[in-house]
RNA sequence: GGGCAGGUAGCUCAGCUGGUACGAGCGUCCGCCUGAAAAGCGGAAGGUCGGCGGUUCGACCCCGCCCCUGCCCA
């Protein structure tokens, strides 16, 4: 019996279903993945399990943020490391579940994050928001040309990051080991979830209905009025929110919000997948099933 | 029946006073990603420019006829 199983695939796959089912059968209990659905109160919108439909099994890192709060992969690491710590000591299988690609491998793999500041943050995002990101971009060609190389140009937000690392580590950003380097901390099977893309559309556009029928608009109106939720950076800008949000402040219709949200997660979908595609060790199913191939 | 506007990429539209469509946004497909990752960034494939004739060395842009859409007048 491994230590962990994972189990990823992109938003509407079934991931939470399989991952309660495989809990059950093994006696192990879920570790959410999911970076959204560790914010209080973003229920309905990022399609949490409530506590009824869990069926008894302990699941882990939900509702663990305030929506103000910026998410952190660097946090969630330590997080969900301890919990899968304590999981392991008492010999019980931890099934981690979630679309968040980096932090599924943050949870799992050999991934250090170097530190952050977020006085130099602050500075250098005012900065780009000032000048672009061109100038920037001159400076890490400088600073880390290995790092300059593998960051786009147009791409502010990873050279501002990058930046940052140089400035407080001393360090280049590129000397963190490559992201193709896959090597798991724990004893780890990984299973991954992709149905046919017709298949997966279709449950996207049945879910963000879902959404919609459940008070998604609700539950985002009653989380910017009394939560903060504008103000959260992250959880501001989740699918459903960041469209509900846009309909609230008048900037589109609800119709159009939710539409938007539909095609917003469908793109969302087709990145996870790029990101767990390359993943040589998840052995793919398209329903939680049999092993097949991934989709290509 | 007459007048006007319009028919250009899957969609919504730019554009050319005649010289190989610089097209754009959205969509689609693909990829990148180490402290916002449901974020951020990039690449590609798509057009006989409504149809048929004509003028011209050359027409998506000019002329004629026709078809379609919208509005106006009868």
């Amino acid at each position: 019996m491994p230590d962990v199983v994972a189990v990823v695939g992109p938003t509407a796959s079934g991931k939470s279903a399989a991952a309660l089912d495989l809990a059950e059968r093994l006696g192990g209990e879920v570790v959410n993945a999911d970076s959204m659905q560790l914010y209080r109160g973003m229920d309905i919108g990022t399609a949490k399990l409530s506590v009824d439909e869990r069926r008894g099994v302990p699941h882990h890192l939900l509702d663990v943020w305030d929506v103000r709060e910026t998410a952190s992969v660097a946090e969630y690491q330590r997080l969900a490391r301890d919990v899968i710590d304590g999981l392991r000591a008492r010999g019980v299988v931890a099934v981690v579940a979630g679309g968040s690609g980096l932090y599924v491998r943050a949870a799992l793999d050999a991934f250090e994050f170097p530190g952050t500041d977020p006085a130099v943050r602050a500075r250098l995002e005012a900065e780009l928001a000032e000048t672009g990101p061109a100038p920037l971009y001159e400076r890490l060609k400088a600073a880390d040309p290995v790092a300059a190389e593998r960051i786009l140009p147009s791409n502010g937000r990873r050279i501002v990051r990058a930046l940052e690392v140089v400035e407080i580590t001393g360090m280049p950003f590129s000397a963190a080991p490559g992201m193709t380097t896959y090597t798991s901390v724990y004893d780890t099977v990984h299973l991954g979830i992709a149905p046919d893309l017709a298949t997966l559309d279709a449950r996207i556009d049945a879910r963000v209905d879902e959404m919609w029928r459940r008070g998604l608009v609700d539950e985002v109106r009653a989380l910017a009025e009394t939560e903060g939720l504008r103000e959260g950076v992250t959880a501001s800008r989740a699918l459903g929110y960041q469209q509900v949000l846009a309909f609230l402040d008048g900037g589109l219709t609800e119709d159009a919000a939710r539409e938007e949200t539909k095609r917003a997660t469908r793109r969302f979908a087709r990145r996870q997948l790029s990101w767990f595609r390359r993943d040589p060790r998840i052995r793919w199913s398209e329903s939680g099933g049999g092993p097949v191939q991934p989709n290509r």
